[in-house]
DNA sequence: ATCAACTGCAACCTTTTGGTTGCAGGTCAC
DNA sequence: GTGACCTGCAACCAAAAGGTTGCAGTTGAT
């Protein structure tokens, strides 16, 4: 589905897209690994993660005791099809107000 | 300048997306004009306005007592090329790991 | 000149949210 | 099997955010 609210909600948080940018610069990772980088506690990664699976971005790969996080970039074509909807419907009313 | 953080923070808000649309849809508008349309109080449309004015996503154009809010969608093209970036650097991801 | 309508600013309230600490359950190595 | 490490769930906290009411200042029409 191409749940745009979701898509925003997620990325809208600067913690998640740059947990966004680093699992899809870096490659997969774990939650404990992703507390070692970033400033916050492992706890809050699993929430922002959470939300972030939650809109399609990422996917987890359990294995074993550990649990990889993985980006999935697929998912921000959506949000480049939603700007292509909203830019013509405003060339639309744009080439509408110029016909009268 | 292309300050991703305010694009996605201001486009984060249900309301405040709605409102872009409303103006990219329906063209040029005022606050209170906006208020009739919307169930919330010309206050909180004025903050969020505020918010998506600061983003450069909408552009005020004061003409005597009443102040018209427009869409500038073009700062939209800002979102597709960030996407696109992220996805290269997806893409160049899994090339190196191929190559190995 | 008066009245209606639009605006901005500020205080305030309530809910959401980003983050933390604490705890109990698995899993792997040794 | 014991200890180290990773996970999940829940309670709790402080700060931010969305929204409201109230008030004072302009602008425009009658």
């Amino acid at each position: 589905m191409s749940d745009i609210q979701s898509l925003f909600g997620a990325l809208g948080d600067p913690t998640r897209r740059s947990l966004f940018e680093r699992l899809s610069t870096g490659g997969p990772a774990s939650a404990s690994q992703l507390a070692h980088e970033l400033p916050i506690t492992r706890q809050a990664i699993a929430k922002h993660i959470s939300t972030l699976e939650s809109a399609g971005l990422v996917t987890r790969q359990g294995a074993g005791r550990e649990v990889q996080f993985v980006a999935n970039p697929g998912r921000l074509d959506d949000l480049g099809s939603w700007s292509e909807r909203v830019t013509h419907q405003w060339q639309d009313r744009i080439q509408r107000l110029t016909e009268m």
